[in-house]
DNA sequence: AAAATCACCAACCGCGTACCT
DNA sequence: TAGGTACGCGGTTGGTGATTT
């Protein structure tokens, strides 16, 4: 029956001598040879994670966790592709390092940038003034044509998503352009009458290229008018 | 002081791939 | 070429000590 859970000081001792002896690799005799009752796997990990001499002990230091920053931005969760280059650190450190510190850091981040984008958003609109020509465009969401002029080369690129669609078009592309297409959105008259909302509906906008405009989430009300709730920027 | 919760990290598990027969 | 075996990797779990309530 083979031994699991925590090593002993003398397993360590008789793999530790093992290896020395024999060197890296062949795991499967491993067990036979140190004499231990693991698995050729739990001897391999023990050994790569814990007892090899190269391995570094202690805290990241500051560049280490820079460096994995960058390199997870560029390989992602291929941790022993970043191991490879933090020399004296493990595969599972790093991964568990990340588990516990970054997630959370990142969270945080997500969080902070989620607030400031809502309450520049909420600026921003506020900010705008009607077109100098006073005409408001009165949307029309529910045949939102991915051929109108409002939606047609410009620099954005929309998406609207309904309960069972998903479309892709291109709005306005100056900044206020588009702003103040959906402020008439945001600044449709209230009131008059019952509203029965017949649909609901994700939008987001991005620039062309890469970045996010704002996004918000809407709903169709009676057969012509919107509510929308715009929460990015 | 005790219980609950959190943080850390060693170890296990399952899967994909390489290698061998 | 197919099947079996070994290795390596990433996700997850569980034990333990520290901290908070």
């Amino acid at each position: 029956m083979m031994r699991k859970g925590a090593w002993s000081k003398e397993e360590d001792e008789l793999l530790r001598k093992c290896m020395e002896k024999y060197g890296e690799g062949k795991w499967r005799q491993v067990p036979l040879r140190a004499g231990l009752k693991r698995c050729r796997k739990s001897c391999r990990l023990r050994w790569l994670n814990y007892l090899c001499p190269n391995i570094k002990r202690g805290k990241f230091a500051e560049d280490e966790i820079d460096l994995i920053i960058r390199l997870h931005k560029l390989l992602g969760n291929r941790w022993s592709l970043i191991a490879g280059r933090l020399p004296g650190r493990t595969a599972n450190d790093i991964k568990n390092y990340w588990n516990t510190h970054m997630i959370k850091k990142i969270a945080d981040k997500q969080d902070e940038i989620d607030k400031i984008k809502a309450a520049t958003m909420k600026q921003k609109v506020n900010d705008i003034k009607p077109p100098s020509n006073g005409k408001l465009i009165k949307p029309k969401p529910r045949t939102l044509s991915m051929k109108s002029e409002r939606l047609k080369g410009h620099g954005s690129i929309l998406t609207v998503q309904t309960q069972e669609t998903v479309r892709t078009a291109t709005p306005p592309a100056p900044e206020e352009a588009e702003i103040s297409w959906w402020r008439t959105l945001l600044h449709e008259e209230e009131g008059g009458g019952e509203e029965e909302v017949i649909g609901k509906f994700l939008v987001s906008s991005e620039k062309r290229g890469g970045g996010e405009l704002f996004s918000g989430e809407g709903e169709f009300i009676n057969d012509f008018d919107i509510e929308i709730d715009l929460w990015g920027l």
